[in-house]
RNA sequence: GCGGGCGUGAUGGAAUGGUAGACAUACCAGACUUAAAAUCUGUUGGGGCGUAGCCCCGUGUGGGUUCGAGUCCCACCGCCCGCACCA
């Protein structure tokens, strides 16, 4: 008997594949078009599972969008450009370039026997200058249109390697490599004008059906839309040119209970107060320590300065109020100033308690509340609150209420204007690095800020760069930076700046539709295939990538690359979970002396002694076994492989590793345990990384991508187990088992039961095409699973079976397609699985004549009865009611009320 | 700190507001075998009783809506993701 040997079935399909170019989009009218797109892959040289499982739910989506008529868009390119290339240049010598595309080559070469539906015609890497030149040509047209402007910024400094750093490159507070205190300094950056578009990217998202709800939220409260009233305090004692501080609140109706005004440590105030004071000078130092992180900011200690100015309240002359510098306020967001109510924000009221600042309270849940709070009081603004120091509206109102009403009181009365503004700051796309896109520009001493002229596109990256220091080589490149400005052709210099690899991912899935056009895109092809009919990708991506993605396109919209049906580029959008595996630990008690002994007082010493983490364990280091002990928690326990002999290793009872086990752990000098931590993201310090390609040479593509798609739900996090996978490879044997033996059968056989088979066969067609539809892949692969049981035991006939098993593997094609093609041809099908027409269920196959309906008495299931599909209700009522296990609970009483959900259930009220 | 999500047997998980635990793993038992592997079959949420059967409890915790809640609402607990220079 023939044996299921993918290694030589999977290189033998995709070599057809290749040959019949399959996968070759093409622009034609005779189908429908359907784009799918995974978010493209960092480069980093290996793939990982979470790759397989990303790419394979493309590949089936797009594998099934083959099989339903459409003309298919499947491609693949690199992320190429970011810091790790640069990082690997320091830390191990070589350059940027190499690694980067040496890396493409491994991965490449590593996806590819993955068997996935990909038109690799159109590959490309955001570093090739090709795609980077026209991405200087979009800047220059964005730059025309007036999309792109500079100002200043703050950005990581690193004051001992004198260079900016990346916030991951900030840890504690302190750079990376030189362990220096980060200061936060402000350098001259260029800015997307994203928030131009605030409103229409908040407005637009209503229109995204297909996008998770979830994804939706989180932009809209990123974009943050806020209407509140900004205006003015007069000062008192202030510097010459600060008689008033501008502020903003979205809670003007609790003015009232202001009790300071806080300033940003980088408000112009603040700032020209620093210049005069030391002591001022001193605490905005101490203010930029850190990170530029909202989260360092928000998390940091709450510190203020009393500037010694003071403001008069609006509604009230003689009510002055403190000016501090506070840290916690950002300059970003409205005018930079607040002030403060510590009776209805957390944060005012813990700066209010440490600087003994007065807490006045606004409202109360109740007109005799007690007016002194341990914590500020902070309802929902929807809940109806009692204002004790109201000025606009009705005592009792929600906080909307109030906060309309307050804007339109201080309009009247001339106290400032209500205004909306937006959370979303400007795009800074200016990265003090090298391994990126160089911004197209030149600075001239005559001319000013030129843009370099697109005939002289690509500005490419110099490769003669040296990496011995840190900071941005093209700053100390000798020549490089020299040019004519394009302005008077003077000598000039350029702008070393590179842009931002989200610019990189922000329009190549418009570049995808004409990879080699000799502008950015081509409008009939991206008329013809944008948009995206389904992305897919993680929801780490949820906010800054799919916004700015957003922003691109409606930017390359307004420059004329792409059509006005595409400003929404992503029809719909699927957010995948992460593959996780556990960890092994390996503890060992390094301090105390051992523990020796069995029993209950060896347990206890072992308890108290020091026993700590003294390293971590590849998957390949520990054996995994059962443990026999029934009472213990842990059902699972392991060793290290090489404390284990063969003959334990190779045992089935595990009485052998258990003893070892024991013995390592209470009778060992070290004390030595392996501690299993179940479920944790892939991580390489933390050893639990699984190999994609040890899974391939072992089982072959078709196991790790039916594994990958069975376990757990797509939007979830999957375990990888190797249980798991090697029980995919037995089935995939076992259907090929199947196919092999039906391919024995006698052509003319009859047998029994073809009707109930095609039943089952037409109900799983059914269900898989919804589960395909709809995400559920391992549901749809649970179908699978049950569908070939009934098929392994069918007694049917030649016919009925050879049937069956076709529409099996047509149904396993989009998971397993190698294994597919090969059924197909085994059976004789004409052609290639992979194009042949998805299978149809017949409707009249769908529905049973009898069913079976559960009875419950008050919601809880009593008994169960058969009856036809189509009885009338008033007949399923009687029949259950006279049901014995129906009168027994109703003991004599009558039923106050009965519900028949007509083929769901019956419910008797009692 | 702020924003978003998730929580179901030993494990991964299934379940348009309608029989909780499909399907798979693991374990246990059986068949085949000299034996093992492989393969096949079967059992398995917890507790109880008068054990062909029946009853009680059970979807993180506590409340609520409903004839009926894993599913909807509120509060809490735990874990995960994002926070603008990681990609």
């Amino acid at each position: 008997m023939p044996r299921y040997t993918p290694a030589e079935i999977e290189a033998r399909w995709q070599q057809a594949w290749e040959k019949d170019e399959v996968f070759n989009a093409v622009r034609a009218a005779d189908k429908p078009k359907y784009y799918v797109l995974e978010m493209f892959p960092y480069p980093s040289g290996r793939i990982h599972m979470g790759h397989v499982r990303n790419y394979t739910m493309g590949d089936v989506i797009a594998r099934y969008k083959i099989a339903t008529g459409h003309n298919v868009l499947h491609p693949m390119g690199w992320d190429a450009f970011g810091m790790p290339a640069e990082n690997a240049a320091m830390a191990i010598g070589g350059h940027p370039k190499d690694w980067t595309y040496g890396n493409i080559d491994d991965m490449r070469g590593q996806m590819k026997p993955l068997g996935l539906s990909i038109d690799w015609s159109r590959e490309f890497a955001t570093c090739d200058p090709a795609y980077y030149g026209q991405q200087q040509a979009l800047f220059l047209d964005f730059l025309d249109e007036g999309l792109v402007y500079r100002k200043n910024a703050v950005v990581n400094w690193d004051p001992v390697d004198m260079t900016v750093l990346a916030n991951e490159q900030v840890e504690a507070g302190r750079g990376w490599r030189s362990g220096a205190l980060v200061e936060r300094r402000e350098l001259t950056q260029w800015f997307f004008k994203i928030s131009d578009h605030s409103e229409e990217l908040l407005a637009a998202l209503d229109t995204l059906d297909n996008w998770p709800a979830k994804v939706k939220l989180m932009q809209a409260n990123w974009i943050g839309k806020s209407r509140g009233l900004q205006f003015a305090f007069s000062t008192i004692d202030a510097p010459e040119g600060h008689d008033r501080i501008e502020v903003y609140t979205t809670r003007p109706d609790t003015l009232m209970g202001a009790s300071f005004v806080g300033i940003s440590p980088d408000h112009p105030l603040a700032k020209m107060l620093e210049r005069e004071n030391e002591d001022v000078a001193a605490f905005c130092a101490e203010c930029r320590k850190g990170g530029t992180t909202e989260e360092a900011i928000e998390t940091a200690e709450k510190l203020g300065f009393d500037t010694g100015i003071r403001v008069r309240h609006p509604f009230d002359t003689a009510h002055e109020l403190p000016v501090y510098i506070a840290n916690f306020i950002l300059m970003d967001y409205g005018t930079g100033a607040i002030f403060g109510c510590p009776a209805h924000d957390q944060r005012d009221f813990e700066f209010a308690t440490k600087y003994e600042l007065p807490i006045i309270s606004t409202y109360l849940p109740s007109e005799d509340a007690n007016e002194v709070l341990e914590e500020a009081y902070v309802p929902a603004k929807s809940d109806k609150v009692f204002y004790n120091r109201g000025f606009a509206g009705d005592a009792w109102q929600t906080g909307e209420e109030a906060i309309n009403a307050a804007v339109d009181f201080c309009e009247q009365n001339g106290v400032g204007q209500g205004v909306t503004k937006y959370r979303l700051r400007d795009w800074g796309l200016s990265r003090q690095r090298y391994w990126g896109c160089p911004i197209p520009v030149v600075h001239c001493d005559a001319c000013g800020v030129v843009p370099e002229k697109k005939e002289n596109l690509p500005i490419e990256l110099p490769y003669d760069v040296d990496f011995g220091t840190p900071g941005n080589p093209l700053d100390r490149h000798p020549t490089w930076r020299d040019c004519a400005c394009p302005s008077c052709g003077a000598p000039a210099k350029r702008e070393t700046d590179t842009m931002d690899t989200f610019v990189d991912s922000s329009w190549y899935f418009a570049r995808f539709t004409a990879p080699r056009a000799e502008t950015p895109t081509n409008m009939e092809d991206a008329k013809y295939w944008m948009n995206v009919d389904q992305y897919i990708g993680g929801i780490e991506h949820a906010i800054l990538h799919l916004l700015y993605s957003r922003f691109f396109a409606r930017a390359m919209q307004i420059t004329g690359h792409l059509p006005e049906s595409a400003i929404e580029p992503f029809d719909a959008l699927f957010t995948q979970g992460m593959v996780t595996h556990e960890i092994y630990e390996l503890w060992e008690n390094t301090a105390a002396p051992p523990v020796v002994g069995d029993g209950p007082e060896a347990e206890e010493q072992l308890k108290s002694k020091a026993m700590r983490r003294l390293n971590y364990l590849h998957p390949e280091e520990v054996i995994e076994f059962p443990n026999p002990n029934k009472h213990s928690h842990t059902n699972v326990l392991a060793v290290l492989k090489s404390s284990a002999d063969e003959e334990a290793i190779g045992s089935s009872d595990h009485k052998n590793l258990y003893e070892l086990y024991v013995r390592e752990r209470k009778f060992s000098g070290k004390n030595r345990e392996v501690i299993i931590i179940p479920s944790a993201k892939m991580s390489k310090s933390k050893k639990n990384v699984v190999d994609p390609l040890h899974i391939i040479s072992n089982y072959g593509a078709d196991t790790a991508r039916w594994f990958v798609l069975s376990d757990s739900p797509p939007e979830r996090d999957v375990e990888w187990t190797a249980s798991g996978a090697d029980a995919a490879f037995k089935h995939l044997t076992r259907v090929w088992n199947i196919c092999d033996r039906i391919g024995e059968m006698d052509k003319d056989a009859k047998g029994q039961g073809d009707d109930d088979l095609l039943r089952a066969m037409h109900k799983t067609i059914h269900d898989v095409t919804m589960g395909v539809e709809s995400f559920g892949f391992n549901a749809a692969i649970a179908k699978l699973y049950a569908f070939t049981a009934t098929l392994q035991k069918s007694k049917a006939g030649y016919a009925a079976q050879r049937e069956a098993i076709m529409t099996l593997a047509q149904l396993m094609s989009p998971m397993t397609p190698h294994l597919a093609e090969d059924i197909w041809a085994h059976q004789g099908g004409t052609g290639l699985i992979v194009t042949a027409p998805w299978p149809k269920a017949d409707e009249a196959m769908l529905v049973d004549d009898t069913v079976t309906l559960p009875i419950q008495v008050n919601g809880k299931r009593r008994a169960e009865i058969q009856v036809p599909a189509d009885m009338p209700k008033e007949d399923v009522e009687k029949i259950a009611l006279a049901h014995e296990a129906v009168v027994r609970s109703l003991d004599g009483a009558a039923p106050k009320k009965v519900i028949v959900v007509p083929g769901r259930i019956v419910n008797v009220v009692a």
